[in-house]
DNA sequence: ATTAAATTTTAGATAAGTCTAAAATATTGT
DNA sequence: ACAATATTTTAGACTTATCTAAAATTTAAT
């Protein structure tokens, strides 16, 4: 059997990338709300595309039921995540853009079809496990370097890590780690933790830094 | 007076292209018809297309007189062009394509809309002057570096020149080049020319070789 | 100069993707 | 259980870009 390389619309790998996303939160099928709210669309807009999809054998539809990615829309999600994440190291290693400045513009590249390209530049830039913002990047066959990773707020006292991700990647998010001097390899480690707020104080190289809970529920750690 | 930087649809950057590229060639205003057939589109689209260019002052457009690009249209296109010709160079600079395999990947990513992206590229690939294909890259004010380049073909007899760009770059016609071991900065020096078939033999390097008119008609040289 | 041929435009249709408003179904609260 | 609410789907309209077929205009030929 041919590994069938289809190509796919703008809009139909957009929906499949939303609806990857969102599969790994909801526990039962993805909601067309979710959908809808997640590519800033209609629901009603989502029930066309996902009938399209589903008769493209992409994602699994029952009526009122929501959706979820079949193998061959799960291959295809993650084509697109191992495109735009390969872009990003692209745009922040090889063209120094900053880590928060690379979302928009690898949503535009991610679309680009040849696949030879993204091997060479996947060669190009090292065959990286990672991207900038510590998210795998799958490689060719969707297969992703699982790590083992806790949110910093899940850290007790005296416990430390590695940053090596982000939940939230936000420009505004990212822009604020940078004042605080966190980024990916930054050590962290916990100094103390309010019980009240879930704030905490944590040692950053030599200097001390109070971040809320908010923030610690966004940093991804790798314990020691 | 702020630049406007209008984004257009993937669809008008492509007749702007068109049309630039046509401008060229017409001395007159470009023909709808030769348009259809530069787009692989039906002249009926193409008028369409023409009167949204037109409303959108990036092209003038008369009635049955074809079309001539504003000086907006021009720029437009221009940058089109200059996004075109400096990912092609960083797809055979920096991944190692060959320059028969650039066109088509070019096309696509000539598409991304990110002024910071090519002003970066531009400084990664060393602000080159021509593509790999010897084409010149304009600046981002859309300016021309031209260059005194004659074809092949008007050489004489023991005039000699350096290769410096193709007027065809069908992949065909370059893998004809490499048989022929001629390639961007190759010396070639006319041993000989047929008066009734305009075939020549040429020095290239060490070796002898013989070359149609056709061919000879679709080689710049720079002449010393 | 007038007819024949080629080119160009118009009119109406189609497809993809989106929207609004209304109908259908599912979920929740009491 | 069943009414109230929330979610989802349907139906019909709109936009962009395309097409076919027919009408209008220009160009070429005798």
């Amino acid at each position: 059997m041919y590994f069938c390389q289809m190509k796919y619309s703008l809009s139909e790998e957009n929906y499949l990338k939303a609806i990857y996303h969102l599969e790994k939160i909801a526990a039962t099928g993805v909601a067309t709300n979710a959908i809808a709210e997640q590519m800033e669309t209609k629901p009603s807009s989502v029930t066309d595309m996902v009938k399209k999809l589903s008769e493209k054998e992409l994602v699994n539809y029952v009526k009122y039921q929501g959706v979820t990615l079949t193998e061959r829309g799960r291959k295809t999600a993650l084509t697109i995540i191992r495109k735009h994440r390969l872009w990003e190291v692209f745009l922040v290693d090889k063209l120094n853009f900053h880590w928060d400045q690379v979302h928009e513009i690898a949503e535009q590249l991610e679309h680009i079809h040849s696949e030879e390209l993204i091997s060479r530049l996947d060669k190009f830039l090292g065959e990286p496990d990672f991207d900038p913002h510590g998210d795998p990047i799958p490689d060719k066959d969707g297969n992703i370097k699982r790590t083992e990773k806790k949110l910093l707020s899940d850290l007790k006292k005296n416990q430390g890590g590695v940053c090596v991700g982000v939940k939230e990647s936000s420009p505004e998010f990212l822009q604020y780690l940078d004042k605080k001097k966190i980024t990916i390899g930054t050590k962290i480690h916990v100094l103390g933790k309010e019980f009240f707020d879930g704030s905490m104080v944590i040692q950053v190289g030599k200097d001390q830094s109070f971040i809320s809970k908010k923030t610690a529920e966004n940093l991804y750690v790798q314990t020691n």
